[in-house]
DNA sequence: GATGAATGAGACTTCATTCAT
DNA sequence: AATGAATGAAGTCTCATTCAT
């Protein structure tokens, strides 16, 4: 978390990145013509910040997961209960869907083997492990006080098994949002019984967890 | 399933594709020299069958999905309750962890917004939705007779939902067959749980939604 | 010696190069543009001959080099006395003042620092050492019969030595007729006498290495 | 001789340009940032001095050779006899092989077609003519008293023909140096020998010019 | 029908030069 | 007067696609 605060041109870049994202951009595909194009610097000037393409993309991309999940990580600890905390995360998936659907994409490109997926995922080791959305829910479980404590094994399967079912629920919720454009396909009573559903499976799969270390203990 | 059976050079191409592939190969970093060399065909000849580079990965991806999804189905179609099929697939994924870790990477190339990732989406709606694991996993949740019957909406969920779960407990099983190399990783007592988590959480997804359609109902 | 014959497309490269030196071109300047645009063929074929740059600029130049080399080679054999063979070799200056000028500005070239240098002297160890001027001025101190034989050493420096000499006499050639353009300088009583101090010189220097061999021996 | 003394910050870029030079770099490959850094001044401060970065480059090896003919001329000129004079410069290098080195680097560059080459030959030019290794020589001729005097043709081929096997020697040296580290390759009878070679030699030229002359007198 | 040599658009990256501070 | 951040032209190299053989 002791990262300098960026330059100017590098805001321009990751906001660049982060809008030609938003705009439907694949990351693998971005050139640098474009990026800098729409961060409204010249090209050259990208180069005396980032040591290539990849290094551009990478760091632009993990500025703002950082920001977006500090954001996250406020809202979620004024929560009490597991429950509380995933319904919070799937509300506010339901108010942004868009922003949810790039989270998914981008969780998608991350773990391709693309030069800069790879790029991405070196960054993240780089960053200190301290952020994104793993960590995210790991820090959610870890706050559940498990007894026996939980490996470090069953805790990444814990938080990796809710993303998955998080990011399931926002790959319907897009779904819905583009077909039925215009109406909101969260209030229809599927939606809703899915997201209620997703907030309690989340929960049933910690209990039996905490069922089995028990077992295990005797 | 009105498909023409491939030529014999499609056939090689779609090889090539695939074990390319499997070795790791990066499907948008795929070159037609690569392809063809493999597939030991001319490059001219190759776009005598296909009308450019994407349509040789897209189909060639399809087919081998489909080849793949029709050899399970027979496996599952012998076992009897929900838990036994999803345990079924499990076990198929312990037995080929290099297996199961491709289409797990499949399915990320695929929902990814690259010209590749595109193509292979709009291929998968001109085969006709017939294949593919979603299609897979709903075929399993239409056998469970729900009544009153699921809508498309539910149902999709629900395989998807399955899908995610299955996927994630591939991502622990191949990132533990990295780690420990030469012992099995599947023994593991938390393996096991994770398994037995994985089929039990999918069965309760289901009775979740038996309750709630029943609820909805009265 | 035992190269295989170039296609066509190499063939091209190499006049293409060949002729942009001769036009007053820097090696270290061409590039691949223009190289390719005098050669007639596309920038990307190029590439399939050649693996970037540099190889084709100094496969160019070893090629025109061997050729050029051979061609005296065949002239020399024909004189008897080392005397003789430099004044040919002077001679041949004089006819083609500007194929002199240009084998100057080669070996300058070539003992360069830059990256091109280095890959010109690289080629010639691939090339095998049989070729280049250093080799020619080699066999013909070679054919003298010292006795005792001399070492590696001298005979490189007396190779070197001569060359020097004969290109201080080519120096001398190309800035007269840049001079008195249309005009012969070569008939001048000055260059007349330069000539047959450049081959008395390079006689009286193998006469006195002659001398300190037997001064050495007893 | 009517140069203006340069300011502190000319001097700071001439001495840069000499250190990168003598570390090894190629001067056609010297980039504005590379100078400007080790003279510890402004990239744009270096243009309010020179017009370019030729500029730089070509006047600050011109001071530099300058500075060390200078040098070089007030040792010649205790030297009695012309075989003294060349056996007092052979010295000079023997025991600064890696300046001498530089020095012929240096020439080789200048003759080259390069930008940066023809840039150093029109600042001599612009110099006047005055120094350099060219002219240094040609004043050791000139004191010879030739009778009748030299042409301005002979004396500067004397003078280049000097130059040739001064190199030739020193370029001998550097390849020793190379080789047998540690043990100095200077104390060899090869190296002796080829040392009073060049001497020797150097004197029979102008012995064989002073024939020449009185030949033509009658 | 099959081939692969040839093409050239376009990607990334460097660096001499300028100019606002 | 001095700086160095910013620029963009220009260079090297890759690769999807075509077409003559």
């Amino acid at each position: 978390m002791n990262k300098e605060t960026p330059t100017a041109k590098e805001k321009a870049i990751y906001q660049a990145v982060v809008e030609l994202f938003m705009e439907g951009a694949d990351l693998s595909g971005l050139t640098v013509s474009e990026i800098t194009a729409k961060a409204g610097i010249g090209k050259g000037t990208a180069y005396d910040y980032f040591s290539d393409k990849e290094d551009m993309i990478a760091r632009a991309i993990w500025y703002n997961i950082d920001q977006y999940c500090l954001w996250i990580h406020q809202g979620i600890s004024e929560q009490e209960t597991l429950y509380d905390k995933i319904d919070f995360l799937l509300g506010k998936m339901e108010k942004e869907v868009n922003k949810a659907n790039c989270l998914m994409r981008l969780a998608n490109t991350m773990s391709t083997d693309s030069a800069i997926g790879k790029r991405i995922r070196q960054q993240e080791q780089i960053n200190g492990n301290e952020a994104g959305p793993v960590r995210l829910l790991e820090s959610i479980f870890e706050a559940e006080h498990f007894s026996p404590s939980l490996s470090e094994e069953m805790l990444y399967f814990l938080a990796r098994n809710a993303i998955s079912r998080i990011f399931c629920y926002g790959m319907m919720l897009s779904k819905g949002s583009t077909r039925e454009q215009g109406q909101s396909a969260v209030q229809s009573s599927e939606m809703q019984a899915m997201h209620r559903l997703v907030c309690l499976g989340i929960c049933a799969d910690a209990d039996a967890i905490r069922q089995w270390l028990s077992s295990e203990e005797s």
